[in-house]
DNA sequence: ATCGTTGCCGACATCGTTTGCAGCACATGC
DNA sequence: GCATGTGCTGCAAACGATGTCGGCAACGAT
């Protein structure tokens, strides 16, 4: 079962003209008689034509596709952003290719080169928690693909780059936390290698500091998937109060992680706020629905996607090699619990 | 900026074969000596060498991509079925792209035909909420493209579906709430043509009549733009209550309208069971977390995108046009709150 | 009558790959 | 010595579209 457009070269017989005069024609060569270009647009129409974007993107060597590739759809951040980048490249004439690695390294490569080899224009990039090695995409950025990385970031590859300000917003976390009297403040994070666990850690320890509260290495507990498996969540947690002095606060760093570190803490029951300060990172639209409703930060998750898309765009479209970079940070917003 | 990635030419002038021989080397024909087999190929790799796959594209006339049109995903119903659709494609060498028409028709027109012209193999389409002329489908479909409907189907194409078991779904939640006690039950809908719109209905009315109550008109709100947009709900729900005899239950039909509506009745002040009986349609995986946690009914929405996209792709591997269609239907399991 | 111009159109190469066919060199059989 | 076979390789066409080049008519100007 096959699907058979129709092609300039149906007009072309039908007509008797040429491909070339037919071609000239539908776009409205100056060359071309009116008559004729009127014929041609009329038959155009009656069998439906379309010209063919596969033709078009080995004649052009270009696809006006660009890959993204996140950890999983099926989380709010990753989500809104998609909704954000889409919504700018729908209105360049781009389409969106979207590929999940599911945290996973091996799957991460395997996209990068099938989207790379089904020549997407450029390609829009929040690294897996298993990405140390980044050879796949310094080969690909070396030979000139345009790539943008958002959310996780790499200081090894020297291209545009959209952050939210993860040192502040966990830094922010950790005060709230630390204002509503809680002193032994657990932190459940990423993978430990990715940029956004570094910084939001970082945030947490200057905020300790900051309040004279020595840092604890055994409060820290990282979960290299990131949330997406819900026993590993479980045994952080429960890791975390199998110490002889137990947690009376919880930042947890990561939208599945949040929502994972809630469910765990439910199933163990105890009460947030009551029993235990919580603050996560997520950008779920039904955590004021909890009661009681936990404090979040908030990315601004559509925006960056926007901000990720329309850096993407610039890199494609610049006749030269883009040479100067940015580090576009945004600010996180912090939902108070009431 | 440009990303030029190398050919089979580039190969052959190399070595200084044709380039023939080098596409015969690369795939293993028989007819080129091991010697040469050996060279080409270390030379490939050598060269990072991938085939250009717009090229096989326009050759081989078939693009190893399937499209997926769903109203959005950032809905866990479609984000999960999307992992489905993923899941079985990935091993099957096809490669997802997925396109969100936000339940406007505008958009799912302008989505299926961009696909179509890039060569998709099949589509797997859940229809918007606008769709009520579906000619861009027919056109297509009869030209040969395969396309297999899920969620949101039609009866006016002869393909195959997906579907879950809308009508127990939601007979199973009326008869839940009615067992609760409740005898004014309002119905929170999606657009009024959506197929599980009409299927749901139909469940909720057939549960009231088996139960002696009578059906009411104005306890029935349709949202057309199934919940995307928090005022529809929000004026959805608040004129529900506005009737003289207020309901003392609703059965929400959607997975962002289920959310929608529990963020109004928390707005409202209304408790989930004791204030107001509430089942609703979702498959959110952190509802759990709601105290009280509401009764969910919730569909197989991984497997159903497996076995959409496995009946795609046998659609798209047969030799001879399909005739024989199967409308697949998976039951829904409810999940009664504690 | 010749030249240049203009208006209109077609032949052909190109993008990267596959594939049917042809051809060459060498060996074997008679 | 000639036909046949076989192992290997190259040529060229094809997929759909674009763009460069050149050609052919008809016209006015010389």
């Amino acid at each position: 079962m096959r699907f058979e457009p129709a092609t300039i070269k149906d007009i072309a017989r039908a007509l008797g003209l040429s491909t070339s005069t037919v071609s000239r024609a539908l776009r409205g060569s100056y060359e071309i008689s009116s008559e004729t270009k009127k014929l041609v647009l009329e038959h155009a129409e009656k069998i439906n034509y379309r010209p063919n974007p596969i033709a078009l993107s080995l004649k052009e060597r270009r696809s006006r596709a660009i890959g993204v590739i996140v950890s999983e759809i099926a989380n709010n951040f990753f989500s809104q952003a998609i909704n954000g980048i889409e919504s700018i490249a729908y209105n360049c004439g781009y389409h969106v290719i979207i590929s999940q690695c599911h945290e996973s390294y091996e799957r991460e490569m395997v996209n990068v080169q099938h989207l790379a080899s089904r020549s997407v224009d450029g390609l829009i990039v929040s690294l897996s928690s298993e990405s140390t090695n980044l050879k796949h995409f310094t080969d690909l950025y070396d030979k000139g693909l345009p790539i943008v990385f958002f959310d996780r970031v790499t200081d090894e590859i020297a291209t545009h780059k959209v952050i939210a300000n993860n040192y502040q917003g966990a830094y922010d976390a950790t005060q709230h936390l630390i204002n509503s009297g809680c002193k032994r403040i657990a932190h459940v994070t990423g993978a430990p290698y990715l940029s956004i666990t570094v910084e939001r850690l970082e945030g947490y320890k200057d905020a300790l500091a900051k309040n004279g509260i020595k840092f604890q290495e055994n409060l820290v507990s990282f979960s290299n998937h990131g949330g997406m498996i819900t026993a590993e969540i479980e045994e952080a947690v429960r890791g975390l109060f199998a110490n002889k002095q137990k947690p009376d606060a919880i930042f947890s760093s990561g939208d599945r992680l949040t929502t994972g570190c809630l469910s765990v803490l439910n199933k163990m029951g105890l009460k947030i706020n009551d029993d235990i300060g919580f603050v996560g990172f997520t950008n779920s639209n039904i955590i004021d629905l909890l009661t009681p409703c936990p404090t979040v930060i908030r990315q601004p998750a559509f925006e960056m996607g926007q901000n990720a898309i329309e850096l993407l765009i610039q890199m494609i479209e610049s006749k030269r090699p883009v040479t100067e970079f940015v580090t576009k940070v945004f600010e996180t917003e912090m939902l108070v619990s009431k």
